[in-house]
Parts: structure tokens; C-alpha cells; sequence
DNA sequence: AAATATTTTTAGTCTTATCTAAAAATATTT
DNA sequence: AAATATTTTTAGATAAGACTAAAAATATTT
């Protein structure tokens, strides 16, 4: 059995690395789970006693094959869940992570299975984030970002890299959503800038915007 | 903010006295709860230094009205997740319980109130327990003990007083099912046991279980 | 290749929620 | 009303998970 906080850093690791293949550092994970290095180094080792992970001092954790299924598990959860509060409850993007946090820790598998069925088997979460099926498999991103779309081409926003509430606020201000077809007008070397359009107008997006919004072509 | 330890507390403080009025012993809360005595001291202090309860050395606990709307707020996310997963997710009754025990302490009040809209409103969870509202009310159970039903006149099953899976497992394999309509037949003094007529069938129940069986007239 | 800076680990504390064993208070029997 | 039994509280420990400060290892500069 995992514990809640065992999972957290188990997602962590997750992220960090590629799938945890990997070697992380414990001060990233520090940084990822908002804790402290000294923390990390604790949790570390027991995840190791565990066969979660795969630990030597000084270089960095990694995950087992038991560990990233582990990770992969929570992930789903978390995932089906945000597709719940979207779909089922009126959530909007902006408000599902903090439940999808603690949702995510619920143990029954049948729980799980269930709600995927009843969700009617969903591939992406509400930011267009893939959704793990049983075994921890999923089909890689195919979209791209929105910098490497040609100048007069269009796409379909699918995917949002940052999914923090701030940017998905700004998105909801400026009317953009996942499922929207945007065209890529113009690029500005001044500052990385591009304009594009949507179904309804035209605009400006900075380079930190861009970065985030991928289009599947 | 309660933490999860102190809201299965509330919950049983709250069942143990009728809705936590009056006060229940160290020791009942103990059993209740999977502890023991001293911990349930310890943890009684920590509820009356938060207002929750009240506590007088020696003399029991009972709940004070910010930890009676506390203890209703999780009783009533446990019945309408258990509604959720009997209704939504094909789980049985037998099988919600220990999950519930889980959601119910996901803290969104968002969460609980869309749930609520979502299931449309249920006024009461699949063993027949009253679902309260936002601020802990509920309408007292109407129903009565199946040996309260006078000879010769029906009624139909509306809540069970025993949950656990071993006695739902029984009505299970009897096919015995919340909204069944039941005839009481004859009354057995030797054993006190019942003979009730169903639509499919007519069967002999033992005490244990009939005390267990209420009927909505 | 030293010197310096950064990262990571260790050592020792703290908090929450448990426990056991002993002491104190309350209840029940004789 | 004593004696005895039961219940409750206190005292002291333990485990998980976090922290700070200091020590050790690794990386980066000079
Ligand atoms: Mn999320
Ligand atoms: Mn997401
Ligand atoms: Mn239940
Ligand atoms: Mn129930």
C-alpha cells in the first residue's frame, strides 16, 4: 500500500524525469512536492525499501517498473476525475486540480474502472493531458506547439502545457478553449509574439503564452 | 480546517449520542473509532480546544453545533457518494461503504453541491439513511420495525438499520431489496422470528434479522 | 589543482495520531 | 461504607512525515 504522501512524490519523480526513466534530483522533487530536500531524501529511501524507486546517493532517483505503474495509477485517477468535474459537474478547467489532487488518492480499484466506463472510456483530461488506461498506457501527444505551426495554417487547440488556474484564466478571458481552431497569421521576431486567429477575432499572444498551447494539425 | 482523524471522530460522537446531544463515553468512541481509550482522550481535548466539542473530564463528549454541522457536512458527503457509486458506477450496496469512507472526506463544497444537483436531490443513500442537506437537516425516518407491522398488512422496505456487508450479503442472497414491498404473515413468540410473504416468495426471517428490517407503511 | 559554491545527506526536533502501562476517578458489589 | 471492579486519564513511547542546521559530497570557478 502507498500512502498519500508516498504517491505524491511517486508523481513527482514521474514528471520530472521522462516517465521516471530518468535520474531526478532531490532538490527538484523538493521543488515539485514543496517540500524540503532533506524531506525528499527521507521519502526517497523509502520508496527504495519499497521497490518504488531506484536510489543511489548523490545521483538522483529514478523509478522501478513497480513504481512508474504506481505513478501511472495516480495519474489516471487524477485524470478521470478532472474529466468528472468538468463533464459531470460544472467544473470549469480552472477548478479541477485542487479536488483531482485529493480525489486522485482513493483507493478501489473498481472505483477507478467504473468511472472510466462511465466517463465512457475518455482519452485526454479537460487540459488535453493523455489518460493512462489500466496498465499505465497511453498514446504520445501528436500535437504541436503552436511556434512550429507554418504561417497561414491552422489547428486545433488540444493540449495545454501549463495548466496552472492563472493561465487557464487568461485563456478563459480571451475566449480560448480546447477544441478551438486557431490560425496562425503572423510571427514577431520583436518579442517572439504571434497573431493568430479564432472563430471570433483576431489577437495578439506573447511568447510565454505560445509555449503552452499546442494545436493538433 | 478538520483533518480527517478529527471528522471520523465528529462522526462518531454524532452517532453514538442521538446527532452528538448527548454525551457518549471514551470507551464507546473508542470502539467505534478502531482506537483506544486514551487516544479518544486525546483527540476529545484537541476537538474542544477547537469548538468542536464539548468535554468534561470523566463525563463524556458530546458535539457543540460547530462540530454537529461538521459531523452532518461528512455524513452527508458519505451517503451521496454512496448514492453516486450504487446509482452512476453499478456498485452494490454491500460495496460502497469502505469507499465513502474515503470520499467523504474530500474537502470542496463545490464538490458536495454539484454531487447533490447531479444525483438530483436523493433524500436518502442505498440502505435507506437520509441524506442531510447543506445545513444538516433531514427529515426524520418515518418508517417502522417490521415487528411493528401488525399481522396481515404491508409495507415497503425503505432502510436497513445494520449495513455491513455481511447482513446486505444475506438480503442479497434472499433477494431482499431496499423498495420491496413485504407482507408480514405470522409472528413465531418461541424464536421471534417472522414469516414474510414478498412479491417472488414467501420466507422465514430470524429476529436478528428482522430487527434490522424498517418499512415504510 | 585549489578554492569556492552548490547540492545532498545526516543529525536532531517537531507535530499528529497512535499505542501500552500505570495512576486516578468513578461505579458496582458485597 | 468498604472493598472491588471498571472506566478514564496521564505519562511516556513510537512511527510517519515534515523541518532546520551542520556535515559531507559533488560541481564549478579561478
Ligand atoms: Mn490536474
Ligand atoms: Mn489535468
Ligand atoms: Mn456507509
Ligand atoms: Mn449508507
Amino acid at each position: 500500500m502507498t500512502t498519500l504522501s508516498e504517491e505524491n512524490y511517486l508523481k513527482a519523480i514521474y514528471h520530472l524525469g521522462k516517465q521516471g526513466a530518468t535520474p531526478v534530483s532531490t532538490n527538484a522533487i523538493a521543488e515539485k512536492v514543496e517540500s524540503k530536500a532533506s524531506s525528499v531524501t527521507d521519502m526517497v529511501k523509502k520508496l527504495a525499501d519499497k521497490n518504488l524507486a531506484n536510489y543511489v546517493k548523490y545521483q538522483g532517483v529514478s523509478l522501478t517498473n513497480k513504481g512508474r505503474l504506481a505513478a501511472t495509477l495516480v495519474i489516471r485517477k487524477h485524470r478521470l476525475w478532472e474529466v468528472f468535474l468538468v463533464n459531470k459537474l460544472n467544473f470549469s478547467w480552472d477548478e479541477v486540480h485542487e479536488v483531482a489532487e485529493q480525489l486522485e488518492h482513493v483507493k478501489s480499484l473498481k472505483l477507478v474502472n467504473e468511472l472510466d466506463a462511465f466517463l465512457e472510456y475518455p482519452t485526454h483530461d479537460p487540459h488535453g493531458d493523455p489518460i493512462p488506461d489500466k496498465d499505465g498506457n497511453y498514446s504520445p501527444i501528436k500535437s504541436v506547439n503552436i511556434f512550429d505551426v507554418d504561417k497561414g495554417k491552422e489547428g486545433v487547440l488540444s493540449f495545454v502545457k501549463d495548466s496552472t488556474d492563472t493561465f487557464l484564466k487568461y485563456l478563459n478571458k480571451n475566449k480560448l478553449a480546447l477544441g478551438d481552431t486557431i490560425k496562425v497569421l503572423d510571427y514577431e521576431p520583436f518579442d517572439n509574439s504571434l497573431t493568430i486567429e479564432t472563430k471570433t477575432r483576431k489577437m495578439i499572444i506573447s511568447k510565454e503564452v505560445a509555449q503552452n498551447l499546442y494545436l493538433s494539425l
